[in-house]
DNA sequence: CTGCCAGTTTTCGTATACTAATTCAATTGA
DNA sequence: TCAATTGAATTAGTATACGAAAACTGGCAG
């Protein structure tokens, strides 16, 4: 018997989507109505609703009056957790440097590597699979569980700002460099550097994805 | 017929408890049970329960298993939480440096006249009702929703260090004095001073709370 | 052909009922 | 007297049902 099965439905029904979401599984157009999802859980609509709705007021989703969508961020809030982001993940990356594991120093240079790939390949799916690993990695190093549960939370942001920029070709060779460069800081516990390369990495983001929304007024 | 009959019970009822949080209202041997709140509000417990789940997935509450009740942060989590601060607090208060009203101005002053009063009178209830007047004015003043909302929502430490700290008599010179250079700062708009002092006011506390704990060891 | 209005459908919020788990208390046995 | 076990009470999770509000649909009028 898994787990999974001692605890709550609503609880088991939460990490599932939420697995997903941060997996980016789901897509825009996607509608969840709890009914619908209840059905296939065989369950009553009370434990979908609960996972829902707290997905929902985490900003995972957006309850509409039509089932729960992936949130459309307004640029406001995307700039405004820009903002979170430069104040919070390069902190957070430094303290995650001497946590990371052999494990997780093998999963980063797999991932560069994959980044590394698709300058020739020009694949933007593998680069965004890659660019999400070495996320979590470092993520999931971060030994301050309140600081990593806070980054957590703007998921929905990272995705879409990744929607935006990684099609950005301007950006493209910018951001394999200092994923590049932050491995190499990763390795040699260098969490000054790392502090400061994340700095500049979230700052590209935010430049990338400027640049693009001012093209898109034309 | 005011406002609130308009949106959703759930909505209300949540509100009014966030509302008693964040102003301290509650104590901390308090417990809700979602049938007695629903009596007391004259709906069934579905609303009650949604708006206590909520407040509890959003760290405001702890869900036991004999009702809710204020979080007991562990010493790991409130010094987690203290790192957050410093990393978050002195920006958002540089960033609502200007856009201070003057009411606000004046509510500032007033709060801190009365910090300075608890100096002579040494009333703590005083001092605590001060200092909570002078954070929710500043955090309500920044301009980033997001940021805000983040700080918005560690609160319960908030009230477990101050419970602790404001009673550190070898603290309560140096906190008035840092209110008095805040509000200073403020009324002259100089965001990097105010920054700086942001970041002493939570150090400060967070040596007060570290030295009240290393005492409570003995 | 187009826009508006009414009926229908969908979906959510809330109510009520039942079940399972946990805690508290009391009784019994050592 | 104290500990353990058992039963009662409390409370959360889930199921089902109903009403209301919002959105869709189709027909009618301009």
């Amino acid at each position: 018997m898994p787990r999974t099965a001692k605890r709550h439905m609503k609880d088991q029904i939460y990490d599932i989507f939420l697995g997903r979401i941060q997996r980016g599984e789901i897509s825009h157009g996607d509608r969840f109505v709890d009914t619908a999802v209840a059905e296939e859980f065989n369950v009553s609509r009370m434990p979908v609703r609960d996972a829902l709705m707290r997905l929902s007021h985490e900003g995972y989703l957006d309850s509409t009056t039509r089932g729960f969508t992936l949130p459309n961020l307004s640029m406001r809030q995307i700039c405004e957790i820009f903002e979170l982001r430069r104040l919070l993940e390069p902190r957070a990356a430094a303290l995650a440097t001497n946590q990371l594991t052999e494990d997780d120093i093998a999963t980063l240079t797999r991932a560069v590597e994959q980044s590394e790939r698709t300058l020739e390949t020009g694949e933007i799916e593998s680069l965004y699979a890659a660019s999400e690993d070495i996320r979590r990695t470092w993520i999931m190093a971060v030994p301050n569980i309140e600081l990593r549960d806070t980054i957590l939370r703007y998921m929905a942001q990272i995705q879409a700002v990744r929607m935006a920029t990684l099609r950005d070709a301007t950006a493209h060779e910018t951001l394999v460099d200092l994923q590049r460069d932050m491995l190499r800081a990763f390795v040699e516990r260098d969490a000054a550097k790392v502090e400061l390369l994340l700095l500049r990495y979230v700052l590209a983001g935010e430049d990338s994805f400027l640049r693009l929304k001012a093209r898109e007024q034309d």
